[in-house]
RNA sequence: GCCGGCUUAGCUCAGUGGUAGAGCAACUGAUUUGUAAUCAGUAGGUCGCGAGUUCGACUCUCGCAGCCGGCUCCA
């Protein structure tokens, strides 16, 4: 795919993506008058900065960053003006293949990205270079009007890309920069970025015990701890009460399933590359294994059918459609919904694993509803409703609605063009009742449907999709479910897969990152710690945090020796919402000095009046 | 999976070919403390794993694993 905007695109290139693009032709200044030899491909804009493609035979380092930056500013400091220059097809291709496109001066070699770029410029379009001092390049602009414009900028970092972000073409390297207007705001946005790694949930894993990934157990399998697991019981124990209230009815299924169960549903052998290898029957093996046949026999009986195995579950989905199936439905039983939640894993490739975002193993608050055609648009209106009220709920507001349709060109969705058509327009007419922004992309739909999802931001600015509802004409098809309809005729029922949280690690990932390991009581896992001034009190915060636990709050008492100001400290760091401090006054008056972990100030209360504060907070799920 | 970087004590990190260091945490003792760090002491390491070079390797070379940043992917 051409990563080429539309003229329309680039017109409406904000300032800020003007003078980063500038900066981008900086950036390729400095590189070209460094080594000469730098074949470039493309250096657009880029949320918070801008990057340049470039291959080339010097391994690019950090600390070659000081170094171009010299350079850079040089470029700066040149305040050429950025020119821009219409020339025909032929003169274009004639310069780049002079290698004088990308470059401060004729070589001898072409410029062959330039050259290769060239053609995907459709006939007609207007092609222009422009140019700043000595460097020219293959470019639509638009630009700032001097080099002198970008001078707080910031090579931030290297990568690699693929030309065209084609897996299959070249590997180029990719240099990440920023600029902005003034250095003030490059500061601050240094600034933002470094309190931002504060957050990242995989620091904060670690120091509040929450999780732990290790390397015996597996890539990207994640253990939760102690206190990762109270996090997730409360998120639980909160999606459960929700699914009550709205007519869900739970189940539990098991792990794995068996091949054939996978080749009706489609994901075997078809999706073979992104799960866990298949487990062959006992007898299989042994049979094989007496005729020393080869793994690609193993393989190949496996994926034809001619040998039994079974499977770790990549989704839940054939589960419940087997529980769906084991009944009689009728149309006044519809909806039918069927929750779990449930594991599954999926064999992502090993670059991509990090934290609790991206694993192979996880949890989805998953749920799959069966429902009359009619239903449809309220059942999927439900399923937004409830997503919206979960992110309510924890004071994520930060999601952008994505409706992730087929791409038209793409032949690995299964399932009439009909169907598709269907689930698309009941899906869009869902969307437009949530009154927020969404956004339509095509290709982003899952093999059996098109999805709604929501998605959040991390720290570090990438995005990850979390809540999910999905249309399926499909699979009801393939397992041929039915319902009794008032015609009494059986009638093929439509189904949505849903999931509010996407999964737990994931959600749980953001989550941390969203609250900064500041938890809000009902999720916290650790609710109340008891500091006893010394130990003349410790016997008197014991009883209090008894008291307490016996009416379900997680308590813990501070029985070091440390001073007031230490054990404050320590409470603090662990995030502990609430602090009670106990002294011989407050034991001698009866009551409790209450501090807040995002307060300054101190209560003082009566025990029965915290007691009946911090559990309401917890019942409502106060944030 | 691809490209690059990284891996030293529980954690954060120093240490450039000659027997391994700090701070915090832990443990022991003293202290009995009034809202973000009391003092002293003790213990803790096959320097990710495996080969190689060398009289000698945490340090150099190669391979592997894991992590980090991108890319690609994400049913």
């Amino acid at each position: 795919m051409s990563e080429r905007k539309t003229l329309d695109e680039r017109n409406q290139m904000t300032d800020l993506e003007r003078l980063r693009h500038s900066c981008a032709h900086v950036l390729a200044t400095a590189i070209c008058r460094i080594w000469p030899d730098v074949q470039l491909a493309a250096g657009p804009p880029v949320e918070n900065g801008f990057y340049y493609d470039m291959d080339l035979k010097h391994r690019i380092s950090p600390e070659d960053f000081p170094r171009i930056e010299e350079e850079m500013k040089k470029v700066v400091k040149d305040n050429d003006s950025f020119e821009r220059f219409t020339v025909s097809r032929d003169e274009a291709l004639s310069l780049a293949k002079a290698g004088r496109l990308g470059a401060v001066a004729d070589r001898e070699i072409e410029s062959i990205f330039k050259v290769d770029l060239l053609h995907d410029i459709p006939e007609g379009e207007e092609i222009s270079i422009f140019k700043n001092g000595d460097f020219w390049d293959l470019c639509a602009g638009p630009h700032v009007g001097r080099t002198g414009n970008c001078k707080a900028f910031k090579v931030m970092s290297v990568a690699s890309s693929y030309y065209k972000g084609d897996k299959d073409r070249q590997s180029l390297q990719r240099i990440y920069g920023t600029c902005f207007k003034n250095s003030t705001e490059l500061l601050e946005h240094l600034t933002r970025l470094e309190e931002a790694k504060k957050r990242d949930h995989r620091r904060l894993g670690k120091e509040l015990g929450l999780f732990h990934i290790d390397e015996a157990v597996g890539q990207g399998l994640i253990l939760w701890k102690p206190k990762g697991a109270l996090v997730r019981r409360s998120l639980q124990d909160f999606i459960t009460q929700e699914l009550d209230k709205q007519g869900y009815s739970q189940v539990f299924t098991p792990h794995i399933g068996k091949l054939d169960l996978y080749r009706t549903s489609g994901h075997f052998p078809y999706y073979q590359e992104s799960q866990y290898p298949a487990i062959a029957e006992r007898d299989v093996l042994e049979k094989l294994a007496d005729e020393d046949a080869s793994c690609s026999q193993l393989l190949n009986g496996l994926e034809k059918g001619e040998y039994e195995g079974y499977l770790l579950k990549p989704m839940n989905c054939p589960h419940h459609i087997k529980i769906y199936a084991s009944d009689h439905h009728s149309y006044r039983d519809l909806p039918v919904r069927l929750a779990e939640f449930g594991t599954v894993y999926r064999w992502e490739q090993s670059g991509e694993l990090g934290g609790m975002t991206r694993v192979r193993g996880f949890t989805q608050d998953d749920a799959h509803l069966f429902c009359t055609p009619d239903q449809v648009a309220a059942e999927v209106t439900g399923c937004l409703d409830l997503v919206k009220k979960v992110l309510g709920t924890l004071g994520m507001e930060n999601y952008r609605v994505r409706l992730s349709l087929r791409d038209p060109a793409s032949d690995k969705y299964v399932g009439s063009a009909e169907n598709w058509d269907k689930a698309e327009a009941a899906l869009r007419q869902a969307v437009q009742t949530l009154g927020v922004e969404y956004t339509e992309e095509l290709g982003e739909a899952a093999f059996y449907g098109p999805k709604i999802d929501f998605v959040v931001k991390d720290v570090i600015g990438r995005d990850w999709q979390l809540g999910t509802v999905q249309v399926d004409y499909n699979l009801p098809v393939r397992f041929g479910l039915t319902y009794v309809g008032a015609d009494n005729q059986p009638h093929t029922p439509v189904m949505i897969h849903r999931a509010p949280f996407g999964s737990l690690e994931r959600f749980t990932g953001l989550l941390i990152e969203h609250f900064e390991g500041k938890f809000p009581a009902w999720l916290a896992p650790e609710q109340v710690r008891v500091i006893p001034i010394s130990e003349k009190t410790l016997e008197a915060a014991e009883s209090t945090a008894a008291l307490l636990a016996d009416l379900g709050v997680r308590v813990s008492v501070d029985r070091t020796n440390d001073k007031i100001g230490a054990k404050i400290r320590l409470a603090r760091l662990d995030r502990v919402p609430y602090m009670i401090v106990l002294g011989a006054k407050e034991v001698e008056e009866g009551t409790v000095s209450i501090r807040h972990r995002d307060h300054e100030e101190l209560e003082t209360k009566t025990l029965e009046e915290f007691t009946a504060q911090i559990t309401t907070e917890i019942r409502e799920r106060r944030l």
